[in-house]
DNA sequence: AATCACTAGGCGAACGTTCGCTGCCCGCGC
DNA sequence: GCGCGGGCAGCGAACGTTCGCCTAGTGATT
């Protein structure tokens, strides 16, 4: 019935069987070089072109010890700005001509259990950790074998590990900045999980505007956004506030909802700027103001910087820290 | 200085050679089954996780004939939607323990230049074609080896490519009936680009349920919705329309946001319902009714439907479709 | 005419596996 | 006491490459 066959793909030894050459005049010819007269040369490209060989990479790699190969550990593929990460670092790996194994963890598993070494295994020549989660889990570090470059867009505890992101703290500074220029006195900040770095940081950055202004840091003026009502109680107990700086899009996005259903208007009663600069942010009600974040270029970074360390076999564990910058739209 | 060497891997033959037995042994117990005595195998057990073994997959991919490898060729993993598929197709693949290896194809080349041959040539065992772009590419499915397995989310132009998608005919059709039953008579639609699949089923599900409910179908009713004028065109054109259909929900979002610029309230004035069931269409203003287009669970399937293929070693292409289904929301 | 320097291409080994076959040793039954 | 079978382990080959080394020719130089 159905041909069951795999069909065998055509390998150098078929080539050359053809061609009437060696096959390691073949491989010579089809992918080293070597000195190989032009004759015998055009006639192997010739037959290998008419049989379609396709070099087996996993075949070179055996020998050549390396796979042009690297992993990329994401925590969460739906997430939007990491996966403009992931387009950049992916853009960047295949301009070098490197291959990217993809994995993402699930909640439940934390990663080190099933991903590393399954990249282990395929003997990727990088890894790429683009998992928030895994920030504070310590057993990541134990388990990043030391033998393969790792470059992360997080943090990792126990350190070690190259980083490349983009500065967290200026962030929240450049944000808080912004609305302190346009007059708010009382500025409110609505954060995400606290355990989490980037909220940490951000939260500094705010603090940090503040003291400039000569504004006092006032806790009953910090609440964790998570749930829409948050806002709406801050509010209530602070009436005095004229601006809100919300630690990310999503945040922000749950802002301007709750202050629409307070019937406050946007940024007459209210100004609001967020952080990220996600694909909606533009089409919100008001267009939102909010800190442009480089994920493209972090992920092209991060990526070309692993690529670095795996063509000069440096493991130092160098950072970078990309610049950010203020969209004014008119939220504020 | 810094340790240059690359420290290499231990290897079947490095366990074999501090267990004090050969390494076709030491294969059989570690990675293969085989009858080896107990106390032998204890002690192989032990010395490779002293020694930290980790199996090679390239070599044993070399002589097994079979990477457990997909690769996965997609249009854009910015995309939302496309990337929910990803999700699931990668998670898909997790659970049955293959490794993906991803690769977008950018605008300018048309994919079959750079990525195919790529996959190929990591000798993936199949290939999961994630990409709109490629829908009428001709030359896809020639480039398309005929011995990989191949499992696309879109259709491929010359055919012969198993798919797996959800009913776009019936999302118009739902949609529509949906604004019908709602006593609307003069419904717009307002589609992306025709050249689309996706467009061409949509449009016609919304004709079909039209003429269910003994409407006419109006050619002037249909919109361009590309750039955000075209609505506001569309309502000075034809000023009886009281519910609009888009094609999809950044339409949708589009139509809103023209609808507010014209100080028509959504739904009194004019009802929208949009398809796809992106993750903020649940927060415009007001949230919006939507066609919820199973995404995750298409990558599953698809992942799924290629992992049989490629284990059956059946070439035939077999096709799925998925079933969708409305979420009213408020903004009809 | 003998040596030389090159060029073109072949050969063997290695990379880390899997797999089928062979051989050894031991215990068992007659 | 002899042959036999079964459990255990080793051996060789193969998968498709790359690479260094070797050899057989060729034409030019002494």
């Amino acid at each position: 019935m159905a041909s069951r066959k795999p069909a065998r793909h055509v390998s150098v030894k078929d080539v050359a069987a053809r061609a009437g050459v060696s096959f390691q005049t073949t491989s010579k010819v089809l992918n080293g070089g070597g000195t190989v007269s032009e004759v015998t040369r055009a006639r192997i490209h010739q037959v290998a072109s008419d049989l379609g060989y396709v070099p087996n990479l996993q075949a070179r790699s055996l020998v050549m010890q390396r796979t042009r190969t690297v992993g990329l550990l994401a925590g969460d593929f739906g997430d939007q700005n990491l996966s403009r990460c992931i387009v950049g670092a992916e853009r960047e790996a295949r301009r070098q001509g490197y291959g990217v194994l993809m994995t993402s963890i699930d909640l439940e598993v934390s990663g080190t259990e099933y991903a590393l070494p399954s990249l282990m295994e395929r003997r990727v020549d990088g890894i790429l950790l683009a998992a928030p989660q895994m920030e504070e889990d310590r057993a990541v570090a134990r388990a990043l074998d030391k033998t393969v470059p790792v470059v992360s867009l997080h943090h990792i505890a126990g350190g070690g590990v190259a980083t490349v992101g983009s500065d967290d703290e200026l962030t929240g500074l450049l944000a808080t900045r912004h609305l302190v220029a346009k007059g708010h006195r009382a500025i409110a900040i609505v954060i995400g999980p606290r355990a989490r770095r980037v909220t940490q940081d951000r939260l500094r950055g705010y603090r940090k505007a503040l003291e400039e202004a000569g504004l006092p840091f006032d806790e009953r003026l910090v609440t964790d956004g998570s749930d829409g009502a948050a806002t709406v109680e801050l509010l209530q107990r602070v009436p005095a506030i004229s601006a809100i700086f919300a630690e990310n899009d999503h945040l922000a996005i749950g802002v301007l909802s709750a202050l629409r259903d307070l019937g406050k208007r946007v940024p007459q009663d209210c100004a609001v700027v967020g952080c990220d600069d996600i694909e909606t942010a533009a089409f919100t009600v008001p267009p939102l103001t909010t800190i442009h974040i480089p994920f493209y270029e972090t992920g092209e970074q991060a990526m070309r910087l692993l690529l670095e360390m795996i063509t000069t076999g440096s493991l130092a564990p160098r950072s970078l820290v990309l610049p950010v910058h203020l969209i004014a739209r008119k939220s504020t």
